[in-house]
DNA sequence: AGTCATTGTCAATGCCTTTGACAAACTCGA
DNA sequence: TCGAGTTTGTCAAAGGCATTGACAATGACT
């Protein structure tokens, strides 16, 4: 089913003609020359990606119905054609995402990696979309990408050795971890930029500050923490959930816990 | 005319009368129906407390600040005169989550006991406040109780035989996992019931109705996912960090890997 | 008592989400 | 080829929210 007509044209004009013509006598000042969309330009496609874009671009404040209609040349209206709610439209946005994410993933040899690659993709996604993942992380839309996602992760379980509830209960617990880890951190870059950095700032400064007195631990550490970055924090948390559930897994992975060779392998 | 909630209604109206026959007497023994609004009667706490309240009874959706100020007997607009902003607003309402989260929190024996209450504290306030806590998560005040609990993370991980950089990010890495998973646990109870209630339903209905060919491993465990509750996720997650953490760790903790007691001591 | 800052109230702005009416334009059947 | 019906874009408008500036009462301080 394509058969997309080009006779399009020729009644685009037509209406044009008409439309002048067929207005009352209102006094029209303005050459009407694309005064409306053609009809069909817009699509859920075109508007999740849209929406993609001017949540990137702007931040989740400047991403509003009104602006989106607009920011596609349309009225401030036209996307509830598409979307029956704002809600709606970010569930789209959150299956773009999870599509986005889990594109082309398969099982690994070794189901720890095939874990480790899955939590790093859903991170490395969810910051290249900051905003748009805030908004949609913890909603879930059970699409193709999804589902599949859940076989590969259950799966590895079951390839690490467990089985029944357990393998149930630690799929559920690594996905979930993924997805909390991968939401709060796109959260905050979703903050806008003088709160991200004011928080920054005050944390290394009230590590700096601390006296010693009261608060001896933090003093004693307190030059090393500002130096700790977001990818050292993600990879020694994923480092250590993998550890635990090496140790847990009736069956060792096939990699005998080599360290996976990762994105951040050059850390300190 | 607005359908107030009843009590502050009826407040309000009293309010009016004993204005209007006010005696220039202090009388300010009686604690009983002082919620007047004389000058000074509205404070910041007791504006946090009642946004708790609103929060808590109406979820995200039923808070607004002229909601607020009416639900306060004030004017909509009262609550600028103590928040700068509903920002600053939201900050607060942070600070009092963490306050009561960490009150009291003092390090245990086992530094894997002190990091396990301090997940298990704020998980459970969050989820007594999770429309408070979807909106405060990820924001950080600097506030006393929050740099207490940052000092005693660390004494554990000190404890545990980290030293500088890696107890800087061991503390980051557990500190913000506790933050990320409370906070996304929050968020999904803060969404409004029906989607909650629907998300649940629809995953059981895809598990169990998922085809043996393509999702061969979700098959094999359909009938137990659905059994698996928010609790046992969080506790199977947690103990997986902590047997993770305990095999990174210099040093052993004092109970030596026995399951540390807490609400799920029953789980395999 | 008189000055002054604080704090509650009022009115208003501009943006947002959503709805209903309308009109153009595409589809489909005769 | 034409006309009916359905989509889809546009317009206008309602009702809510965050925020602001002007105003007024009130309590603190001198």
């Amino acid at each position: 089913m394509t058969a997309a007509p080009q006779a399009s044209a020729e009644s685009t004009a037509q209406r044009r003609a008409r439309r002048a013509t067929a207005a009352p006598q209102v006094a029209t000042e303005l050459p009407a020359q694309r005064r409306g969309l053609r009809r069909g330009s817009l699509t859920k496609e075109i508007i999740v990606t849209e929406s993609l874009r001017l949540l990137d671009e702007g931040g989740t404040e400047g991403f509003s119905l009104p602006k989106l209609g607009r920011a596609l040349g349309a009225d401030q209206t036209a996307v509830y054609r598409h979307f029956a709610s704002k809600d709606v439209l970010v569930l789209a946005i959150a299956d773009r995402l999870i599509q986005e994410a889990m594109d082309g993933l398969e099982p690994r040899d070794c189901w720890v990696d095939t874990l480790t690659e899955m939590c790093r993709r859903l991170r490395e996604t969810y910051l290249a979309h900051p905003a748009a993942a805030s908004m949609s992380a913890y909603r879930t839309t059970q699409g193709p990408a999804e589902i599949r996602t859940v076989d590969v992760i259950i799966g590895a379980m079951l390839g690490a050795g467990f089985e029944g509830g357990e393998a149930a209960r630690m799929y559920r617990a690594i996905g979930d971890f993924a997805l909390a880890w991968a939401g709060s951190e796109a959260s905050f870059l979703a903050l806008d930029q003088r709160a991200q950095q004011h928080d920054r700032a005050a944390w290394t400064q009230a590590y700096l500050s601390v006296s010693r007195a009261e608060h001896p631990n933090i003093w004693q550490v307190r030059t090393e923490l500002p130096e700790v970055s977001d990818n050292d924090i993600f990879e020694t948390l994923l480092a250590v959930v993998m550890a635990g559930l090496r140790q847990h897994a009736p069956r060792p992975c096939a990699c005998h816990g080599r360290a996976t060779p990762g994105p951040a392998a050059a850390l300190g």
